[in-house]
Parts: structure tokens; C-alpha cells; sequence
DNA sequence: GGCACTTCCGGTAACGTTCCCGGAAATCGC
DNA sequence: GCGATTTCCGGGAACGTTACCGGAAGTGCC
């Protein structure tokens, strides 16, 4: 239960001084190897490790990161946590992890301790305009999430939502549904307005008049989306129904709710669910999911991150394209005349 | 982009010495409540952050705290952490957290890493035996889960398993199931050990032979469940088949297997799980499990860290309750005939 | 053998903070 | 009004590390 040896006692216990014992336990090309190795078997022996509180101090490098995100529970999260703490980890870093809540205070607070650790930099889902004050410290940042689209001017990864939405109407035009159903997040979201937006452009292409495009709104919940679907197949009781949903807990609900209404999934109706959360691999039928690169979104947040550290200016947003994981959720209506709204009635 | 100012710079503004300042931004009576409110304006105007990885060199506290765990991408872990990120962050710390993979040298690195950073102290769940080394530096550190079991003398938190394993059989035996089938872990897992020794004396207490009971390994995965289950409706193909699993992710595999092979869930078997996985809500029918008490368990972890820091020494081994959460994978038999095996041809 | 050059090493300062100590001023007791 | 006490503040050192500077050997060359 002694004190930490430190690099006095390495240097004491090599013969030297703690100069040259610093000189040993780095890279530096100034000693002789004799010594070198002197050196580090007398750390070894002493149990020597570097202090990083003391080498950030003098050298204004603390080797650590920072992460806040709105909830390590969540899996999309996790995994975006995953993948920066792979890439700070290979650089010899350490990553500080916090959860908002999504709530302003909070991510302050978080923000805060971060600047008060003096970590190198961070990676943060904004919630709030918090992270202004961030870069005024000139605190290298980089924004994560859809929710980072608000500060165009900071480097910032997203997932494509456009590409994803674009390939999730693609295939279900492939697999002969029109246009479908939309089950959307909160209209305070701009997720939900570049979702939306997208599928009208996708109709538009395609002649398809979007007034026509059935919508509920829903709140990225199980039960949310449990109770959406319900107003949807009240409003199309008859013929197939293809729901897209904006996250994959409304698909789950939407899921249940069919189930409920003894319309079999995929027989009678079609779900598409979007973020690739491993619920969906188990449910039943297995959710057909649009699946976000959590993780890499992650890493190249990382990367990014240490680009822009080491003086390699980041470009203002990159999205990283998204990807169809085939289950099974959606019908095949074979060819079949595209381009109708799903389940509307055929006169 | 200028250098951030330091507590000399808020001396300086406000027209005192640094160690005057310093006293004024600390809770230290020794000064005037004027003076100190002119250096926390001072501190205010110039943006002042106290520096921690300076207070930590001073002091020897450096605010940091570490969690290692397998993999942060696994909800139960995930929860583990918040749970520990919230204890921590109300303390006024930061949490360091790590993915060991269950890999001896990621876990090694990562343990040394801690010790570089200056933690305060350490949440390990263990996959080897390189928290001797932890303990040798001196550095206060709690165990976490069940493999945690092997160093009865280090303080650790776990789930009381045999207290779970006890909830489900009480329970699968008020629904008029006997003795279930189990399908268990690898015969390398502390747990499974722990898991069968609990079904045996529930068995004995009851005057059931333990001999009676049909047993599969698997490997925790959704895979090795689904394989399990068909092997265990080969050797029961007739009979409500009853069957407990040592975790959620065997349990929707068996779930699944149990389908295919045209027997439903729960008419014609009844699955329990355990853990407490958010997957488990979602299936069909949602699972029937115990769930473990992850997010307490991290929490209690910290607390239990932070009384051994304040030196208030902590017990061995602390073990918390699991909870049942019954959903709908459970059929109940009505009032039968318990303690016999399930699934057992009935002459 | 003298000079320039390289190789290697030790001393010292600095990073930002807090703690200890001593001293000046103010207050108190009589 | 004078010593004793309290209140408040400044100076200096220390935490462990690395960067810089200067110097002592050793080497090569003519």
C-alpha cells in the first residue's frame, strides 16, 4: 500500500537521473542502449508506470477523450460507443463515457467535467446549443447523429437517411408494393423531415402523387408504434398493408398490433423497420430493417477526431451509407404493377 | 484558440494571490466573502476551469474512475454502466470504460491503462486473474458479476442466482409444471455450475430425483438456444414441454425452434429465460424471465467502491435479488400434479 | 596533439494546483 | 492603550513529468 513509484525512483534505482530515465522510458533516440535497458529493467523491477496525470500537465496531452451520447442503454449507442472506444483505444487513449438523457443540463454538466478532465477532444450527440460554447474553448469536437445536421459548420457524421430511405422504398418496389405507409418520429425531429422528405422525392421520381402517401406520427417507442399501426389499419382495413417505419421499436409495435388485429406479418401486412437493433433479429417474423452503421459511426467520429487534432481539417458533415438486412418482415408481391399506395383499395 | 486561463490568470483579474484564489474557489473558510465573491466573478469572466489533471497530480485524487466490462454493446453490460456512470457522476467524477471481449490481454491492457490514468479506483468484471496484479498496486477496486465468484477475499456484486433459479422453479411449479428442462450453459462458466447445484437442492427438497431431469449444453447464443431446443423436443417429442434457460438469448433461440417445429409457444411449451434482455419484450409471445438487476448492480458496485475508498471496508461478496417479469411464454397447467418432470411420458 | 564534432548525460525550469507557514492587520479583553 | 488572539492573505514548495541547455567524455581528422 506504498506510494506509486515514479521516475525518480526508476532513475535512483538505475544510477542515473531522472533526465535520462525519462529519456529511456520514451523514444528518444539521446541514450545510449546500455543504459536504455538498464533503465527499463529497473522500471520493470520498481513496477514503474507513467503517471498520465503528470505527463498531460507538462505536456498538455492528457490522453483521454470524451464521449457524451444520449444513452449508453440504448443499443444504437452502445455500439456507437464501441466503435470510438476501439479507435481511442488503438491510439493509446482512454474514453470518458457519459449518457444526457437527452436532457440540456445534463449534457452542460457532461460537457463541463470533459473540459475540466482536459480531454484531448471530444464526440458528442448534441441535444442542445451547449456545444458552442464547446468549440469556443477551441476544444477539437466532433458531432455525431442526426441531430448534429443543426451545426452545419462543425464536422459532423451522420447515417444517410437519405440513401437509406431511398434503398428501403427500392426494395419494396422490388418486391411489388407501391408506395408505403409511413409510421414517422415526433414532428420536432429532423430525422422525420429529411425521412419524409425524401419519400416524396422518391414518389415524385416516380410519378406517384405523395398526397396520396398514408402517415401516422408516432414517438420512437414500442408502444407508440403499437398504437399507430392501429390507426393505420383502421384507416386501410382491407388488402395488404406495407408500413415503413422510422425506427424498429414503432416496427415491433406495428409488429404486435397486426398481430393483435389477427393480420399476419408478412401474409397480410408488410413491415420495413429502420436501425438494425438486435430485437429485430428475434422477433416474430424477424423485422427486414434498414440497418445504421453504428458502430462505424462511431469510429470514423473517432478518426475524425484525430484527424482534426493532428491539423487535418475535417469537411462539415459525412454521411455513412446505410444497409437493407433482409428478414423476414415483407412480402413478396411478385410483379406486380408498382407505384400504388399499399393497401389502397383496387376499384 | 488562445490557452485557457489558469487560476493565476483569475488572481491576477481579481487583484489577489493565486493561493487566495485557489482558497476562494474551494469551499476553504479562510477568506473574506467579499474577496471571494470578486474571484468568482473573476473566475467567471475569464472562463476559468479548474484544471483536474493538476488537482489530481496535487492531491493524488484525479477524479477518474474506470469500468471494465466484456463488451458495452451487450444490454446487460450496457446497463451495468449506466448504472455506474450515474453513481460516479454524482459524485462529481468521470468514468473510464473499457470492452474487455473477454480477452485476457485487452482486459490486461485496459487494467494498465486504468493505472496510468491515476483512477480513483475500478469496476472489473474479471476474465482473469489479472486483478491480483490490480490489488497489489493498492488500488481499491469491486468485482462485478458472477465470474467475479473466484476471488472470494476481493469485495464483488453479483446477482443471486440461486435465489433466481429458486423464483423460477417456484414459479414454473405454481403454474403446475414439474421440474423443467434446463438448457445451460458452457461447462466452463462458474455460473452454470452454480445454476444446476440450485435446480438439484430445489429437486432434492422436493423429493424429486435430479437424475430425472433433461439437461442440454449450449453456449449463451441465439444459436446454441434454437440447437439446444431441437435437440431437447427430439428426446420429448409428445407432452407440454417445459424448459428453462440459463439466458434470454437461448431462450428466444428455443422460442424460434420451437415454432418451426410446429409447437407453440405457450399451448404446447413453456419457455423461461433469464436476464432481462429488452429483446425479450418484443418476441412472440413475449418471454417469460428473471430479470437481473443489471443496472443496480452497477450502481451498487460504485457505492460499494466509494465506502471502500472512504474507508469503510466492504463485505466479501454482496449478492441482489433477481425479479421475475412474467410475460407470455409460460402456460399455465392449472392446479396439477407438481414435481414431475416435464415433458415426461405419463404411463 | 589540437580541433571540431558527435554521443550521451545531468541540472533546472515549467506545467496548474493546493497546502503549509508566516506575517500583517484587525479585533478583543482588560 | 497594550498584549493576545483572530482573521485574512501572500510566498513558497511540492506533486511527476518532459523540454531545454550546457557540459563531459569519446571519436575522427589533419
Amino acid at each position: 500500500m506504498g506510494k506509486r513509484p515514479t521516475i525518480i525512483d526508476v532513475a535512483r534505482l538505475a544510477g542515473v537521473s531522472k533526465s535520462t530515465a525519462a529519456r529511456a522510458l520514451t523514444d528518444s533516440s539521446d541514450v545510449n542502449e546500455a543504459t536504455r535497458d538498464k533503465v527499463r529493467e529497473a522500471a520493470r523491477q520498481a513496477g514503474y508506470e507513467r503517471n498520465h496525470l503528470a505527463v498531460g500537465m507538462r505536456s498538455g496531452r492528457s490522453g483521454l477523450f470524451g464521449l457524451v451520447i444520449p444513452d449508453i442503454t440504448n443499443p444504437f449507442w452502445a455500439e456507437v460507443a464501441r466503435g470510438a472506444q476501439d479507435i481511442v483505444g488503438e491510439n493509446g487513449a482512454s474514453l470518458l463515457v457519459f449518457s444526457s438523457d437527452w436532457d440540456h443540463d445534463r449534457e452542460a454538466s457532461h460537457l463541463r467535467a470533459l473540459r475540466q478532465a482536459r480531454v484531448e477532444g471530444a464526440i458528442v450527440n448534441p441535444v442542445s446549443d451547449n456545444v458552442d460554447d464547446f468549440g469556443r474553448f477551441g476544444l477539437p469536437f466532433v458531432l455525431i447523429g442526426s441531430s448534429a445536421e443543426r451545426f452545419p459548420d462543425t464536422p459532423s457524421i451522420g447515417s444517410d437517411i437519405a440513401q437509406a430511405v431511398r434503398l428501403g422504398l427500392d426494395h419494396l418496389n422490388s418486391l411489388g408494393h407501391g408506395a408505403p405507409a409511413l409510421i414517422l418520429g415526433p414532428r420536432s425531429r429532423l430525422a422525420r423531415a429529411r425521412f419524409l422528405r425524401t419519400v416524396h422525392e422518391h414518389c415524385l421520381e416516380r410519378d406517384v402523387d405523395p398526397a396520396v402517401l398514408l402517415t401516422e406520427d408516432s414517438d420512437y417507442t414500442f408502444e407508440g408504434g403499437h398504437a399507430a399501426m392501429q390507426r393505420l389499419m383502421a384507416r386501410r382495413p382491407v388488402g395488404h398493408l406495407a408500413v415503413f417505419c422510422a425506427n424498429d421499436l414503432i416496427a415491433l409495435g406495428a409488429l404486435l398490433a397486426a398481430r393483435e388485429a389477427g393480420r399476419e406479418c408478412p401474409r397480410d401486412v408488410s413491415i420495413l423497420g429502420f436501425d438494425g437493433v438486435p430485437a429485430g433479429a428475434f422477433s416474430w417474423p424477424a423485422l427486414t430493417t434498414i440497418e445504421k452503421p453504428a458502430r462505424e459511426l462511431g469510429r470514423r467520429a473517432a478518426l475524425a477526431l484525430f484527424d482534426e487534432i493532428a491539423g487535418r481539417p475535417q469537411a462539415g458533415r459525412t454521411y455513412l451509407p446505410c444497409r437493407l438486412i433482409e428478414r423476414g418482415s415483407l412480402a413478396d408481391l411478385g410483379a406486380q404493377t408498382p407505384l400504388r399506395v399499399a393497401g389502397a383499395v383496387r376499384s
